[in-house]
DNA sequence: TTAATTATCAGGTTTTCCCTGATTGCCTGA
DNA sequence: TCAGGCAATCAGGGAAAACCTGATAATTAA
């Protein structure tokens, strides 16, 4: 029977897993409730596969497979998250880990996704691929998807200006360009980025750390 | 046999919340994925606890749970929260919610949670009692001014889905009322809070958790 | 050395914003 | 009970901004 060890840092969503993982027929050898605790059980209870949550306190997730990976290479990592968030699930795959699952998902999916990597496949949740192969046309420099990487100085600049709610305007006085040339700036940023809107974009840059949250 | 509606965006800690309570005898009656299914479930299949996740897309839980009680007066709610977000404790028991457990919860709290609120007794998880305390006498010395003192609810949904990217006529399609009543919300919103731009209003939204840094 | 990208801008259309109102209904304090 | 305030809804119309379709040097990458 595949054992399981699971990690989240919240016990009702651990325990909700337990149960349906159960239904499933695997054995869970064990819980634990951050990224620290899931590296020292790794290696005490060498499970098949760890299903672990990717934002927890003391050591996230992508940290911990990481530092798991190294130890015990053999060790299958399927990495549970609340978000779509890409650049988590480049980082994670870089870690070592072979499946990324949004919490949003059956646990048929989750299930799916065990089989796939006890078989040395990677798994990804299907909402996630279309995101993932985007990016890998992208990775020409091999670096990942950041602002960094697809944006060019100026776009960042004018990102920078417009999540700080500084009107289209006042942007362009302040680089002394016109008006039109900001627009065109914030439609090609938007187009790359694939956002179109202003709460989004500052959300974005926010994550990217373009601007404060103030 | 108690019947319950379960409301979370994530559909794997939907699914292992309903094996846990159907583990404890309870009978789900329905699930929901938002604030506004939650709204139109409440009123169709009359469920005697709802149990709530608070950060939803579309319409948060405290929101959501202000008109559910507002139409259903008799149904139980329990608001769950990932953290130990206070603010959010006091506006949820002031949006007529019941209970408030915390994730990291055992289905044992959540249980015990369920039969107080059947019982009409407010139920608040251990960890968080101090913190209301604290927030009590705070309230007593009056000072607050956040998104739940000074805007109206209709102001703070129209925010929270402004602050989700959604373009103004989508949002009046989506509340069924016309573009120049969410214009005048919108106007109404950035004159209480003196902010005047999408982009800081986002941030305040992020701050206040009426909408999330996905 | 081509091809692609960056940074800049214009004209014209569409859409949204914003200002000035206005109505209805509810609640509250005098 | 009744005036006054607030909440929620909406309209007209001008100003402003966004959006679409181009375009052109200048730089950079292939």
């Amino acid at each position: 029977m595949t054992k399981i060890l699971i990690v989240d840092d919240h016990k009702l969503f651990r325990d909700g897993l337990i149960g349906l993982l159960q239904s499933k027929n695997y054995k869970i050898v064990g819980v634990a409730e951050n990224g620290l605790q899931a590296v020292k059980l790794a290696k005490e209870l060498q499970p098949d596969v760890i299903v672990m949550d990717i934002s927890m306190p003391e050591l996230n997730g992508i940290e911990a497979t990481r530092k798991i990976i190294s130890e015990n290479p053999d060790t299958r990592i399927i990495i549970l998250s609340q978000y779509f968030e890409r650049r988590f699930i480049l980082e994670s795959l870089k870690a070592g880990a072979l499946g990324y699952v949004i919490k949003d998902s059956s646990i048929e999916t989750l299930a799916g996704a065990i089989e796939s990597v006890l078989a040395r496949q990677i798994f990804l949740s299907s909402e996630i691929t279309d995101a993932v192969i985007k990016d890998y046309i992208h990775m020409a420099t091999g670096s990942g998807t950041s602002a960094y990487t697809v944006l060019s100085g100026r776009e960042r600049e004018v990102l920078q200006l417009i999540a700080e709610g500084v009107p289209t305007k006042e942007i362009a006085a302040k680089l002394n360009v016109s008006i039109k040339t900001i627009e065109t700036h914030r439609k090609q940023i938007m187009n790359k980025l694939e956002i179109h809107s202003i709460a989004e974009l500052t959300k974005y840059a926010i994550r990217e750390g373009l601007t404060e949250l103030h």
